[in-house]
DNA sequence: AATATTACTATACTTTTGTATACTAGATAG
DNA sequence: CTATCTAGTATACAAAAGTATAGTAATATT
């Protein structure tokens, strides 16, 4: 049995649970935050890098993305005040750490693929 | 660096993996997806159980996300043709599954939460 | 006959998310 | 001097997601 129904055996769900839950779904929703944090799995890069690695995202989606994931503690965002400015952004441990989140979902998407086609 | 190293440079993960992870979130994204999941996981239920059981849900949104889930082979509607017409609602076996990746999420969820507090 | 229940649907919004396109400051390169 | 690069911002718009409120058909209850 998963953690999760162990853990959901009492009535209602801890306020804590909860919280955890939806942070982590914040921290994946949407439709470039999992490209990003993949772009950035290998290493820190540099706002052109990764928009020159994800097709079709724009500065304006790039921007407003990094900074939401900054803020929640995904991504940390480097200064180097050199002329001209360097600027570099790399994962987080938690960043880091979404990869477990990442291969349940793989394996589970696999599996779901696998029986739907039956 | 050249064009040519920069293109050999951008390692894809496979295609399946991509289609994997995008039906996982798909599955659990949005307000009420999880929600609706959490309320299945102790059995089948009809549609007004469901909506007395979380709170604030509309039976607009209930029937689209039921739809959506059943669609995406996450919830399987039962008809029973007695009068009166009697409705299940139950998960799959893929649908009691993405407890797999709430256990990832919750995991991770809980350890974001600590190291935040730093 | 009037009221309630189940399992929804219809219409009209508001809010959030994402797109398109252009632009900027400060520096370097030719 | 003009063009280009980096790391974005500004403005306007379109599309998707979610909300509010009312209504429906087929029964069942009083």
């Amino acid at each position: 049995m998963s953690h999760i129904l162990e853990k959901e055996e009492v009535k209602q769900c801890p306020r804590q649970y909860v919280l955890a839950v939806h942070d982590a779904l914040n921290a994946i929703s949407g439709k470039w935050k999992l490209p990003i944090i993949a772009s950035l799995i290998y290493g820190f890069k540099r706002f052109k890098d990764i928009q020159n690695n994800i097709e079709r995202i724009t500065p304006r989606m790039l921007s407003k993305e990094l900074k939401e994931l900054e803020l929640n503690g995904i991504v940390n965002r480097k200064v180097y005040n050199d002329t001209p400015v360097l600027i570099e952004y790399e994962l987080t441990d938690s960043g880091t750490n979404i990869t477990t989140i990442l291969d349940a979902m793989l394996d589970w998407g696999l599996e779901h693929r696998k029986s739907s086609l039956k």
